[in-house]
DNA sequence: GCAAGGTC
C-alpha cells in the first residue's frame, strides 16, 4: 500500500484535520519532535487504497541569517550587510523539524501540503518540500507534491480541498524569501551601525541596542507622533451659549446650541445679545426615533488584544502568553486569527449550552437558549481559522487572575455577538430663540440585548425629553457666554496603537504584541496609565533624527511599498531578483545617506543626553593617569577616564564599588568589586585587564578569579581551592572578603556552584603548596576565635583539607549562587549535599595554572 | 547582540 504524508502548518490543526478526514478514525502517536503527533490512518487517494500519516511543522522551519563570520560587529562593516552571504537555518533548532520530517517521509510516495493558506504557508510548503524530498520514494519529484487550498476549517470545506488538489506556488513562496532577505538586511544594517555610533557615547543614555526595522520604527513613530502633537499644541479659548429655559413649573431645560462653540468672542457676546432680547422659545419639532447599537461580530486577534488593552488593562503580549495557554488548556478555540464570522456549520447551541455554568453568564445562557440559539452578524471570513470562542466552561478558581479575566471576557464577547443588538430611543427636541437654534436629546434604553454582556457598550440612559407639541413656548431662563480652552491630545492608547498598525499594514495578528514589546523592552517608549504609551527620550530623538535625515525611514506606509513590490513577485509579475535588487540598491543608497548625515541626528542626542564628561561619579583610578575614572551606571556599565577619553567595560549586570584601593600589578589600574547580590558571587576585576586579557589564554572579560597572575594576592593562583566538580574548567575559589560568613564559588561565569564553610572563623587561607593527601585539594587555613572554636582543647588554628577533614568539612554548607534572577539559575538552587564529601573525584585545581607556573618559569 | 515571520 502506498503512502501519503500531510503536512499542517501547526500541531492544533493536524489534529483537527485528521480528525475531519478519517472521519474520526485516526490514531494518533507520538514522534521524534516533542511538539508533533502523527495521525494515521486507512483511506483513498488517487482511487487507490493508501495510508495516510497527517502531521505538521511549528510554523517556519528555518529562518534566514547571515553567514556566520558577518555576524561578528567588530569585523564587518554594516554596509556590507547589503550584500553579505545569507544563509537558511533551522528556526527552531532544539524541536530539529528537519530531520522529524525527513524521517516521516521515508518510503512515503506523495506529499500533501496543508499550510496555511497565505504567502507565509506557500514558502512554509516548499520549506517541507526540502526537508523531504530526498527520503521519499522516487526522491519527491514535483509530481508527487501536492497542495491543498481549504478557506475555513470545516468538514465540507477540507473535504472539497482534498478531492481539488493543487500545486504549491512558488511565486508566493519566493515573495516571502525576499521578504526576509530585505528584513534581515536592512534592519540588521541600520540596527548595527546606530547601535556602534551612540553606544558609550553618552553617560546617561540607557540602551545597550538601538534597534531599527520596518515595523518597530513605524509603530514607535506613531507614538512620537502622538508626543509631538501634544508638544506644538496651542489652546486656543473658545465661546459657546448656555441657554436654559423653563419647561413647566419644576423644570428647567439646558439647551445646546447649534453653532456649538466659537473661536469669536464678540460673535458669541453679539448672538448673547439677540438671544436675550427675546422672552421665549418656540419648540420646532419634538422627534422620537429608535435606534440600534448593533452586537459586536465574532472575535479575532486584533480586537481581542484592543479590549485586553483597553478593558482589562492587560497588554497584548501578557494576553497572547494567557490566551494560548487557555487554549492549549482547552478552555478556548485558537486565539490566532483574523476572522470574525462563524462558518455555517458552527453549532452555535452546542457551543452556548456549557456556558451556562460560567459564573454570571448563567441567564444570558439561558435567555439565548429559550429563544431559539441566538443569532450572528456578518463578519469577515478570511480562512485562517475560526473566531475566538470559549469551548468550554471554567471558574476563577482553575484559571486564576489574567487568565480568568481574558476568559471571562472571551465568554461574555461571544455570548454578546449572537444575542440581540441593543435598541435605545434617542429623541430630539428643537427650538428657536431669535433666528438661533437649540437642541435638547436624551437617550433611553428599550431593551439592553447584548450591552447587558459587555457593560463598556452599554448606552447610558439620560436626561429624558419632556413631550412637547411644536409650536409652544418656553420662557427663557437664562443666557450666558460661557468660554473654554480647547485641549491637546492624550497620548496613544495601546489599543489605539494596535488600530493603526492593522490599519497601516504594519505586522500581523501574530506580530503586532511583538512589535509592541519590543519598543517598550528597548526602552522607546514607556506604558502609562490606563496602557498609554509615552516615548522616552530616546525614542523620540530616535524619530526625530529620522524625521530630519530621511522621512521614509519612519513613515508608516514605509512597510506598505515594500509588501507592494513583494507581491508583484507573488503574482509573478516581477523577477524576484530584480525586486531584490531594486529594493536593496535603494535602501543601501538610504543607509549610506543616513551614515553621511548621522552627525544631524547625534545633533538631537547632544541635546538629549549628556555626554561621558559630564555624567557618572568618580569610583576608581585610571593605571594610565592616575586620575579618577567616572562610573557610568546607565547601561552599558563601564568606567569613562575623561583625561586619556578611553572608556572601560564592566560586567553587564551587576554592582561595582571601588576594592580598597588595591591597584593590578600589571597594569596599576584600581581593581573593582563585582557582585551579583547578597546570595551570589562577588569578585575583584582589573577594569584593564577585564578588556585586555594579559595572559595567554586568558579570555576577555575575566576578572582576578580568572587571572594566572603567580603572586597577586587576588589573583587564581592564591584563592583556588579545588577543581569545581559541576563544570569542565572551573576551579572553586575562596572569596577572601567574604568573612565572617566564608564563601567560596566556582571561578567561571556560567557556574552557579557556591559554598559556604567555617561560619565564624576569623580567617581561612589557602595553603598555596599544601596538596590534600586523599583528595589532592589545597589546604586551608583556618584560624577560630578562642571563644568560638569548635576545635578540642581550646585550639584556635586548624591546616586541613575542607573534604577530608572531618571537622572542616562539618562545616561546609553547598547551594547555587543567584546568577540573575530565579529563573536562570542552573540546575536549581537549594542544598546540594551534606558536609562530608569523600566521593568526590580528585579536587586537584585544573592543570591550567600547572601551565601556567612553566609559562612564568 | 541585529529584522520580521511562523508557532511550542
Amino acid at each position: 500500500m502506498k503512502t501519503v504524508l500531510m503536512v499542517a502548518e501547526k500541531p492544533s490543526l493536524a489534529t483537527s484535520l485528521a480528525k475531519i478526514l478519517s472521519h474520526g478514525q485516526s490514531t494518533s502517536r507520538k514522534s521524534s519532535c516533542r511538539a508533533c503527533q502523527v495521525h494515521e490512518y486507512t483511506g483513498k487517494f488517487h482511487g487507490e487504497p493508501v495510508y495516510f500519516k497527517m502531521t505538521s511543522v511549528c510554523g517556519h522551519v528555518l529562518s534566514l541569517d547571515f553567514e556566520a563570520r558577518f555576524n561578528n560587529w567588530d569585523k564587518v562593516d554594516p554596509v556590507e550587510l547589503f550584500s553579505a552571504p545569507t544563509e537558511k537555518k533551522e528556526a527552531s533548532p532544539d524541536l530539529n523539524m528537519e530531520r522529524f520530517l525527513a524521517q516521516e517521509a521515508r518510503g512515503v510516495d506523495y506529499l500533501v501540503l496543508w499550510l496555511d493558506c497565505d504567502k507565509e504557508g506557500e514558502n512554509i510548503c516548499f520549506e517541507v518540500i526540502n526537508a523531504v524530498k530526498r527520503s521519499m520514494n522516487g526522491g519527491g519529484r514535483m509530481s508527487s507534491v501536492y497542495r491543498a487550498r481549504f478557506s475555513a476549517i470545516t468538514d465540507t470545506e477540507i473535504r472539497q480541498a482534498m478531492q481539488n488538489l493543487a500545486r504549491p506556488n512558488e511565486n508566493e513562496a519566493r515573495a516571502v524569501d525576499a521578504r526576509q532577505e530585505l528584513d534581515l538586511r536592512i534592519g540588521c544594517a541600520f540596527t548595527r551601525y546606530q547601535t556602534r555610533f551612540f553606544q558609550g557615547k553618552y553617560g546617561d543614555l540607557d540602551s545597550t541596542l538601538i534597534s531599527f526595522g520596518p515595523c518597530q520604527t513605524p509603530t514607535l513613530a506613531f507614538c512620537v507622533e502622538r508626543h509631538d502633537s501634544i508638544q506644538t499644541f496651542k489652546p486656543e479659548a473658545f465661546w459657546r451659549l448656555d441657554v436654559r429655559v423653563q419647561c413647566g413649573e419644576h423644570r428647567v431645560l439646558s439647551l445646546d446650541w447649534e453653532r456649538g462653540r466659537m473661536f469669536d468672542r464678540e460673535a458669541v457676546q453679539m448672538f448673547a445679545g439677540v438671544v436675550r432680547a427675546e422672552s421665549s422659545a418656540t419648540v420646532l419639532s419634538v422627534q422620537r426615533r429608535e435606534k440600534v447599537k448593533q452586537r459586536p461580530v465574532a472575535l479575532n486577534t486584533v480586537e481581542m488584544l484592543r479590549v485586553a488593552s483597553a478593558g482589562l488593562g492587560i497588554g497584548p503580549s501578557t494576553t497572547m502568553m494567557v490566551a494560548e495557554r487557555l487554549y492549549t488548556q482547552g478552555y478556548i478555540s485558537y486565539p490566532r486569527t483574523e476572522t470574525t464570522s462563524y462558518s455555517s456549520t458552527f453549532d452555535l447551541k452546542a457551543a452556548i449550552r456549557p456556558l451556562e455554568r460560567v459564573r454570571g453568564m448563567g441567564e444570558a445562557v439561558r435567555d439565548l437558549l429559550s429563544s431559539g440559539g441566538g443569532h450572528a452578524r456578518g463578519g469577515h471570513d478570511v480562512g485562517d481559522h475560526p473566531p475566538i470562542t470559549p469551548l468550554r466552561a471554567a471558574g476563577e478558581e482553575e484559571l486564576g487572575g489574567d487568565a480568568w479575566r481574558l476568559y471571562q471576557y472571551v465568554v461574555a464577547h461571544f455570548l454578546a455577538s449572537v444575542s440581540a443588538d441593543c435598541r435605545y430611543a434617542a429623541t430630539t427636541l428643537e427650538l428657536r430663540i431669535a433666528g438661533e437654534l437649540f437642541s435638547m436629546t436624551g437617550k433611553k434604553v428599550i431593551k439592553p440585548g447584548f450591552t447587558a454582556l459587555l457593560p463598556s457598550h452599554a448606552i447610558r440612559d439620560d436626561e429624558t425629553v419632556p413631550d412637547l407639541a411644536s409650536g409652544a413656548q418656553l420662557p427663557v431662563k437664562d443666557v450666558r457666554v460661557a468660554d473654554g480652552q480647547t485641549s491637546p491630545p492624550d497620548y496613544l492608547t495601546e489599543s489605539e496603537l494596535i488600530s493603526l498598525m492593522e490599519q497601516h499594514g504594519i505586522g500581523t495578528d501574530a506580530s503586532i504584541p511583538v512589535h509592541i514589546n519590543n519598543i517598550c523592552q528597548r526602552n522607546y517608549v514607556t506604558v502609562t496609565a490606563g496602557r498609554r504609551l509615552q516615548p522616552t527620550p530616546l525614542g523620540i530623538v530616535l524619530v526625530h533624527g529620522y524625521q530630519k535625515i530621511d522621512r521614509d525611514l519612519v513613515q508608516a506606509n514605509m512597510r506598505g511599498a515594500i509588501e507592494k513590490q513583494l507581491n508583484l513577485i507573488a503574482a509573478g509579475q516581477a523577477d524576484f531578483d530584480a525586486v531584490l535588487e531594486h529594493t536593496l540598491a535603494t535602501f543601501r543608497a538610504k543607509f549610506q545617506y543616513f551614515v553621511a548625515q548621522i552627525a544631524g541626528m547625534d545633533q538631537l542626542f547632544e541635546v538629549t543626553f549628556s555626554k561621558l564628561a559630564e555624567s557618572g561619579r568618580p569610583l576608581s583610578r585610571c593605571g594610565k593617569c592616575m586620575r579618577y575614572m567616572k562610573y557610568i551606571s546607565a547601561k552599558p556599565q563601564r568606567l569613562y577616564c575623561a583625561q586619556c577619553d578611553e572608556t572601560h567595560a564592566l560586567p553587564p549586570n551587576g554592582s561595582i564599588k571601588l576594592n580598597k584601593e588595591i591597584k593590578c600589578p600589571l597594569d596599576n589600574f584600581e581593581l573593582v568589586l563585582w557582585s551579583a547580590g547578597g546570595r551570589g558571587k562577588t569578585y575583584s576585576l582589573c577594569p584593564y585587564c577585564y578588556s585586555h586579557p594579559p595572559f595567554p589564554g586568558m579570555k576577555r572579560a575575566s576578572s582576578c578569579i580568572q587571572c594566572y597572575h603567580p603572586t597577586c594576592a587576588l589573583a587564581l593562583p592564591k584563592l583556588a581551592v579545588a577543581a569545581c566538580d559541576e563544570c569542565e574548567d572551573g576551579s572553586l575559589v575562596i572569596d577572601p572578603n567574604s568573612g565572617p560568613k566564608w564563601k567560596m564559588f566556582c571561578n567561571t561565569v556560567a557556574c552557579n556552584v557556591l559554598l559556604h564553610l567555617c561560619a565564624d572563623a576569623f580567617s581561612v587561607t589557602v595553603c598555596e603548596d599544601a596538596l590534600c593527601e586523599v583528595c589532592d585539594a589545597k589546604l586551608l587555613s583556618v584560624q577560630f576565635h578562642k571563644d568560638k572554636t569548635p576545635l578540642g582543647d581550646g585550639e584556635t588554628k586548624r591546616v586541613a583539607c575542607m573534604f577530608c577533614d572531618a571537622l572542616l568539612s562539618s562545616l561546609v554548607r553547598w547551594e547555587h549562587a543567584v546568577a540573575k534572577h530565579p529563573m536562570h539559575r542552573r540546575g536549581g538552587g537549594g542544598k546540594r549535599r551534606g558536609g562530608g564529601g569523600h566521593k568526590r573525584r580528585s579536587n586537584k585545581p585544573k592543570d591550567k595554572m600547572a601551565a601556567l607556573e612553566a609559562y612564568f618559569v
